[in-house]
DNA sequence: TTAGGAAATTGACATAGATCAATTGTTTCA
DNA sequence: TGAAACAATTGATCTATGTCAATTTCCTAA
């Protein structure tokens, strides 16, 4: 990697120590409700528990790099993370967002081709890979599960193909601030909190939209003053967006959020 | 499906007779060798045999559409196939190619959200999809089989969402021109073939390429004959391309290709 | 062998989005 | 409370790629 340009990754490393993990950490996880754990029964749960640390991020912290021998995989408990891949010559595109209960980490191989960092506070389940792939090839019904997780990643990357190939940066816009009210909105209520859907924070900042978009910061900027000019949406302190016209959203962004 | 726009199907669905599968069929088949059935037994690959049947498509035929049911899944045993998404107003992004000993449909869901293609002729063994899936829930060896081409799919998906979002004209021709390279070189050898690797026959017209680049047509062939005038590639034909200077392109293509 | 049609190329021009630069808004922390 | 640092917006250009149109090349079938 190239360490003279800007790197997706604001912090060294923090290497917070590791905290061991008992079942009570397990029973309001969303992980166990409806991520990776959802299928395992308790035994299984209990076994998998063995090898996992709960490890804390601050937002910009590095996950894992592209470069280093992946050491562990995790599940996001808390917090978003974002996956990127870099150019040779700096440029980057941000390939996956990750929200709770997603897994991390390329299995059966050793390295990620890509950056996983820490877009906001974030909290993970980490698993030391060499026992985690044991495990899971022992593990059908983990095994199973993971492969269900895969598919709608895969189903996930090939929506933000057909954006990033054929839309225009306003589609693009509209897009992306349809799905994040939504991933934000499910966030909230599997929290139990109260949330309106037409109303949330942005968790990236254009920076990073723009990263995620294949545009630069000022054509996303733009475009969010065109929506809020076109009233479909209004912008609160940059970063809070409500939906004004959530049709006029859709038919700008395609078919894709349906 | 808007059914006034151009499609990517040029041929209505070839009601060809399915042909029943025996045992000799497998004996050279990419498949069996590097593909799904690659770690089965024999006795697993007896199982999988009486719900498989073998079909042919022209090129052109549309194989799986995103909008029908899909019945089976299949697995590629000779010819190129492409995965394609449109949007409402018809404009379309490839997001995938397909070739032996590929597998193709989404398990576990019966719908695919994408069409699929062939885009030269192609021979395929197929699986009815209730039996197939029910038949994997069981067989957690042809379940980590799939799981590991599905994982690899998601890798390229990923790869190509990096070109799709920041690359040039220019470098995403590069980049195309020496991936299809190799996956013709490879097909080759694979088949037992004589091969040269720097010389092969474009699978794709520009049309087909420019959709998968998301680009138009003219700025793909601009960006041939660019390449030409720089001495890096030759064109004959049309269709076929040798490599003249190979470091020169890979510098183009920067580091998705190593 | 040639005519017709499809695919590819090339040219002229238009435009969406990038780039560079200045300004404004927001947060942080002394 | 204010100043510094960061994030976002806006404006003025520039340029890569799209669009539209005219040829040219290649393939097929009579």
């Amino acid at each position: 990697m190239p360490s003279d340009i800007d790197s997706p990754v604001k912090h060294i490393l923090n290497p917070n120590t590791p905290k061991s993990h008992d079942e009570s950490m397990c029973q309001l996880c969303e992980v166990r409700a409806c991520g990776m754990c959802s299928d395992l029964s308790s035994d299984m749960l209990s076994d998998l528990r063995k090898i996992t640390r709960s490890r804390d991020f601050k937002a910009g912290d590095l996950i894992f790099s592209d470069d280093q021998p992946l050491e562990s995989y995790a599940a996001i408990k808390e917090g978003i993370v974002k996956l990127s891949k870099i150019l040779p010559d700096g440029r980057q595109q941000t390939i996956g967002l990750g929200f709770p209960p997603d897994f991390i980490g390329r299995t059966y191989k050793d390295k990620n081709t890509y950056f996983v960092s820490a877009v906001t506070d974030v909290t993970v389940c980490t698993f030391p890979r060499e026992l985690f792939n044991a495990y899971l090839r022992k593990n059908s019904v983990l095994e199973h599960r993971l492969f269900e997780l895969t598919l709608n990643e895969l189903d996930a990357a090939r929506d933000w193909m057909l954006m990033l190939g054929q839309m225009s940066a306003i589609e693009k816009v509209a897009t992306v601030i349809l799905s994040f009210g939504e991933k934000m909105h499910n966030a909230k209520i599997l929290q139990g909190l109260p949330s309106d859907e037409n109303s949330f924070e942005l968790p990236l900042t254009r920076a990073e939209i723009s990263e995620f978009l294949g545009l630069t910061i000022e054509t996303v900027s733009r475009q969010f003053s065109l929506l809020k000019k076109r009233g479909l949406i209004n912008i609160r302190q940059q970063r809070y967006v409500d939906i004004l016209d959530r049709d006029g959203l859709s038919a700008l962004a395609g078919s894709l959020d349906e």
